[in-house]
DNA sequence: TTTGTTTTGACAAAAAAATAACAATTATGA
DNA sequence: TCATAATTGTTATTTTTTTGTCAAAACAAA
């Protein structure tokens, strides 16, 4: 009955941007933006940012433009921004500890309800006003609580077994820090952070670049 | 003269996933492989593997397949795994703290060799071993030390500035952790991590999953 | 050595993504 | 009010990326 129309993980990605420059535009009080301003300001096509949108609805106005206020929130809507996830941290090493620290996650509807680690040093130390559990007790606080998503931040020879733990006990959403890819149900949504992926590329980047040749 | 054939940045960003499968077959002491059993346990193409290895030269052999050891170092010498860069840490705040003990960097080439913050609380301590030293440091360091990279882990309403203070210092390559988009100089290699993007694109998975639709 | 199998590298085809073009619509200013 | 300029949504085109195909090469076994 619904028409699934299908859109690609590349305009899905593209989303977060559009919602942060026009999140800045507001900032601005800037009440009316052209796809054309926008291009300029984003540095991409004007073209593209009229089809990404498109895919979503008709947000704009022949001869005027967007809305910026209106757009915002129609993309808000789109990422679903309005609703809250709860997400537990699994490893509360650094890497766990900058982000259960980090203020912005829950503005944006994800918040810290649980972390976890095996280590005795962690083990009922308290980040960010949360008390670090055993991971033994993860079972028992998932009954209890609801948890969309796990953040995990595990060494990298740990990972595929806690993911493994994690997707046993329902949870569906899991942000992967670690280099391994994980391979897990169909139902799971996994989203990796490959940080030395990341590096890698930029390293090539700048080897070639030293080296007098363009990359992008 | 030189032959310049254009490799485009998807072929590039899937370098270091090469890297790491072949990273683990090493490991698990496999000699040779074909593409068609990497492709299976990559979870891509054959062809794909085929084509974007070729890209740099032909590394296997048919009836035979990969060399696994001789491909490993082929790709890592694209990469450039062999040479060493030098690199900073701007924001010594919980990820400037997480990237400062990553162990990980310095085995794939990347030395931290300074942490920079302005906050009196954190200038003078100790970071794995680094002294965190002052922002207005910055330059006199940067004339006495050779700085490849800037790994940008600041406010968001800070970076603009620390990006554009640390290029004019002469800095080629930069990390950057927030969630602001940097417009700098083509001479200057940007590699992104935004987080929040990451995140917001998983809640959007997530939440398309739980009304059952399917985004990949 | 010979034959059948495997597997690459190259090229062709298909699919996906990005860009361009343009009719339709609205705003703006004379 | 009317004419002009601006700007969208949509369709068409182009470009890029991915996938499929196959001859040629190398291996493996008889």
């Amino acid at each position: 009955m619904a028409e699934e129309k299908k859109i690609s993980m590349a305009v899905i990605r593209r989303l977060p941007r559009y919602f942060r420059y026009l999140s800045d535009l507001m900032k601005l009080d800037i009440k009316r933006i052209s796809s054309k301003e926008l291009s300029e300001r984003m540095q991409i096509t004007a073209s593209q940012i009229r089809q990404d949108l498109n895919c979503f609805g008709g947000f704009g106005q022949q001869g005027y433009g967007y809305n910026v206020e209106y757009l915002y929130d129609e993309i808000s809507k789109i990422l679903g921004t309005d609703r809250r996830f709860s997400c537990i941290i699994v490893g509360a090493g650094n890497m766990g500890n900058a982000l259960a620290n980090y203020e912005n996650f829950s503005k944006r509807g994800f918040d810290i309800v649980g972390i976890f680690d095996v280590s005795p040093d962690k083990v009922g130390t308290v980040i960010n006003n949360i008390k670090v559990l055993h991971m033994d007790m993860l079972p028992e606080f998932v009954k209890t609580h609801h948890v969309d998503i796990a953040m995990l931040t595990v060494p990298n020879s740990k990972v595929n077994e806690v993911a493994i733990q994690v997707t046993e006990l329902g949870i569906k959403g899991i942000w992967n820090f670690s280099p391994t890819d994980l391979r897990l149900g169909d139902d799971v949504i996994v989203e990796n952070v490959h940080l030395s992926d990341s590096l890698m590329v930029l390293g090539y980047r700048l080897k070639e670049s030293m080296e007098g040749r363009k990359t992008s």
